[in-house]
DNA sequence: TGGGCGAAGTTATACGAATAACCCACCAAA
DNA sequence: TTTGGTGGGTTATTCGTATAACTTCGCCCA
């Protein structure tokens, strides 16, 4: 900035002063040209070190993952969290713990020398953490997950209304036997299968149906026990006519039982799943019905909360899934 | 690190001195120990802006993506690069620039301005792309493609050789009427497809077979075309015993083929994938054999390249892609 | 008796920018 | 003539750290 200074014939302060132009026309018309040109001409740039130094603060967020980045749907967590930081001008100082605690502390202490303006401490699943007591002197919140200790304020999927989105979505295309294989819930109390049930009795419940267990099962979320349990439901004497599946992958193994059994989705069956897996849920065929994972949404809305300074007032954002329409359901074959 | 001082009695240098400890035993233990106490008791963190606008380079090591982030695989590419840049202590600042030109130039400005030590330029797929003038300034590296001007070193996966080791294992089970789906060549000049067929051909010509343009189909990669080539190779008067899918998608719709033909893999046709997609190849039925793109070591090699210093000599670095064994593959059921 | 030396610290300065406080010339009003 | 205001700058200081250069003291040896 003193080289800039001198080739424009001004003081340094001068320089910064026009680069900054806070203080409006405070300089001729000429002077400020006579540094635009300057600068120009020496390519210069700003040290951004030295404007932190001054002010307190980087213009930086941090984001400690789990695995966020390398798993192969929460990574647009981080892209959402860099969309609306950079909307700001701030760039996101990244780490993938992988359950590391002793490099999450390390790193998370880098982040704090750096004077980051804020973190993120986001999860590849939704679930309850404890969260680094570090977090506690800046602005940060949780991202795809909750913190345990509910101090932090957290931002996650509404998984309660997705299962009823979903399984309103079948009773209104005239189902009245819907079965659902969730992901198995007392044991793993994953926010995420306990939500999904709790939101597929509570719209049972409201078309005054009664909660049916032959049609329920609890698998591993995968889609083996997806497979062997649509199995089960759809050789039984009364099979449902339509099935929530609480992920795509179980979707995935409900297709091919169906398959087996020569069965058309969504003509014999409808099915819905959750997660609009990108690689898995457009490419079945028939397209998968499923319910949408707002990762963008949530990314940005955590580094909104950060912006805005974000108390530690343990609040909890649920975020809305939406309803992704393909072609996987329809209505019963026949009204019994 | 004043108030470090005056709690300890000593002077601020004394307190740098001690903590970076470079001067070996120029202070008494008793003086340290006061130091190190006074720290503790203080929870001070070094101001990591000061050290840097002394020091002039920071210890991060700016990432620029196009959708490096967002993409369900590549994502791991990140990990790779960010584990070893914290072998040596250094943090990430990572921007997904979404193929926004206009972001991607503003973002590596702010980059510069925070000194960072080098700037990987990393690819969500393989090929040859422009990169930003500058990136000429300080050690970057291409990853997971290819500069088309020829001037950054790149590090991207040995398509050639995957092709190959894909292929021999088929021919060293046995085969000798080997299909190929690749993804379309000519128009897109891929490195992926072009070096997966070169590959191919490669270990035909090794095994002294002829190039058979009978069993050989480029389609869109994607598994409505793997499903339709399968289809034609198998329903053919003289189909193949094994196919090479040059990717993962394919060879799932490969199987989809397989499957309507009642034809059972690896029985009556062996395969052989490409990309070793984490939600697909160990989930199909059998699991699919397929080779890995190399993402978390190509991560790695970049940013090792970094810390080396990585002229722009141009070299590109090519990684191997590790075969991995699943149950798509047998030796053929009669050998005419 | 004084010079040399090592141990244990301290002082002073630089890194690059932002900004409060000051300065000076010039003009208008009293 | 004095006072005051204003446009157009400049000077000096601050942020927190690293380190070269210097100081001080005690001890040993010629």
């Amino acid at each position: 900035m003193h080289d800039v200074a001198a080739a424009a014939g001004v003081s340094q302060a001068t320089v910064s002063l026009v680069l900054n132009s806070a203080s409006g026309s405070r300089f001729s018309e000429e002077t400020r040209k006579r540094v635009r040109d300057a600068v120009n001409r020496l390519g210069y740039r700003t040290n951004a070190h030295a404007k932190v130094l001054r002010e307190g603060v980087a213009g930086m967020i941090g984001f400690i993952g789990d695995s966020v980045a390398s798993s192969p749907f929460a990574g647009a967590i981080i892209e959402g969290a860099q969309q609306r930081a950079w909307e700001d001008g701030l760039l996101l100082l990244t780490v993938n713990t992988g359950g590391d605690k002793e490099l999450e502390t390390a790193s998370l202490d880098t982040m704090l020398s750096y004077k980051v303006a804020g973190v993120v401490y986001g999860a590849m699943y939704h679930r309850m953490l404890e969260v680094p007591e570090a977090l506690a002197g800046i602005p940060s919140v949780v991202l795809n997950s909750q913190d345990r200790a509910g101090r932090l304020p957290s931002v996650a999927p509404d998984e309660v209304r997705g299962g009823y989105v979903a399984t309103r979505r079948l009773l209104e295309a005239g189902h009245s036997r819907v079965g659902l294989i969730n992901i198995e819930t007392l044991e793993s109390g994953l926010p995420g299968a306990v939500g999904r049930y709790e939101g597929y009795t509570r719209a049972l419940e409201e078309a005054g149906l009664a909660l049916n267990p032959a049609v329920i099962r609890f698998g591993a979320g995968n889609e083996e026990d997806g497979y062997r349990y649509a199995m089960e439901l759809m050789t039984a004497a009364k099979p449902p006519t339509a099935i929530f599946c609480a992920n795509d992958r179980t979707a995935w193994g409900a297709y091919q039982a169906a398959s087996e059994l020569r069965l058309s989705i969504p003509g014999d069956v409808s099915i819905v799943g959750f997660d609009n897996q990108v690689t898995l849920a457009p490419h079945l065929r028939p397209g998968l019905t499923t319910l949408e994972l707002p990762f963008v949404a949530m990314g940005r809305r955590a580094v909104d909360l950060i912006l805005q300074g974000a108390e530690p007032d343990g609040r909890v954002e649920l975020m809305e899934c939406p309803l992704i329409e393909r072609n996987s359901v329809t209505h019963p074959k026949e009204m019994p």
